[in-house]
DNA sequence: TTGGCAAATAGGAGCAGCTACTATATAGTA
DNA sequence: TACTATATAGTAGCTGCTCCTATTTGCCAA
């Protein structure tokens, strides 16, 4: 297996950016460099980068940007969407017996976890070459979006 | 949508308790009342808990447990398949612009995140009841095991 | 059953990463 | 251009996990 490509051309960044300020404007926030930096620093890496690293990034266009502001920005942008936490880091850990199927929803605003069960989820199948160079243990949907009690 | 019903019975929690016993030999690990305990909680809840909402519970059983020991615990559960960690990391958050369509490989032992496209998982359909109540954003299947360097 | 030892535990110290706080600066608007 | 609400930089503090040491305990062998 080889690694996805995401290498991002001017193009397509210019064109998410675009989204990107909108986005901002129609949410009521403040379009600033620096949220526009990290923003596109994300946007240029396949790493699914920690804060710092975006940090040490954004650092060599904004030599005076703070690691709390960057952290923010991160927390906005995936308020509104424009990022996600991938799943499965940050925050504490959350464990399960992992004994009954269920799937998770997870709402980006307030963090809840709220328990499903489809049971199409449950079959799905792995991709060959996954199964033949991993040992699988676990495998899940997991859906992301907004909860009913925070969209309002 | 309802929550998902997980309480457990008497004789399942046995059952899975014996299984515990013997999977806990099989690897060469004792077994302490200690973590018999902090497995036997983690069967009976639903609710996805933190190291320190498993000590808090299981404190009631051994008042003098350390928080240091329900944390080793549910590393070592989780080593043998024993539980898992379904949200959170306890490191540094890893972020992602969301865009392109792929899928994460999380190996369990080195934490190392694989990225993977398989495009059946592009086209999951998400049920009604999710989409009726909730914004969704963004799906993913995801999934965890050991890679091909810590299986070995 | 008992003794010995490797493994596990309790307790505390230490560390990383996130979050809260305050003064200053800046984007958006009239 | 000036005003105001929002964002930023810098620092301090908090949370949650991990490391360290002395002590205890499960498990095997005699």
């Amino acid at each position: 297996m080889k690694n996805i490509e995401n290498e991002i051309d001017g193009k397509e960044l210019k064109s998410k950016t675009e989204w990107f300020v909108t986005h901002c404007r129609r949410a009521g926030l403040k379009v600033t460099p620096q949220r526009i930096a990290v923003y596109q620093e994300l946007l240029k890496t396949n790493e699914h980068p920690s804060a710092e690293i975006l940090y040490q990034k954004v650092k060599q266009i904004f030599p005076s940007i703070s690691l709390d502001t960057v952290n923010r920005t991160l927390v906005t942008l995936s308020e509104i969407g424009a990022a996600f936490v991938v799943e499965g880091s940050g925050d504490a850990k959350r464990y399960d017996a992992g004994s009954d199927k269920h799937q998770h929803f997870k709402c980006i605003k307030c963090r809840r976890i709220i328990d499903f069960h489809h049971k199409p989820f449950d079959d799905i199948k792995i991709p060959a070459y996954i199964n033949d160079k991993f040992k699988v243990l676990r495998k899940t949907v997991y859906i992301e979006g907004i909860c009913d009690l925070c969209d309002k």
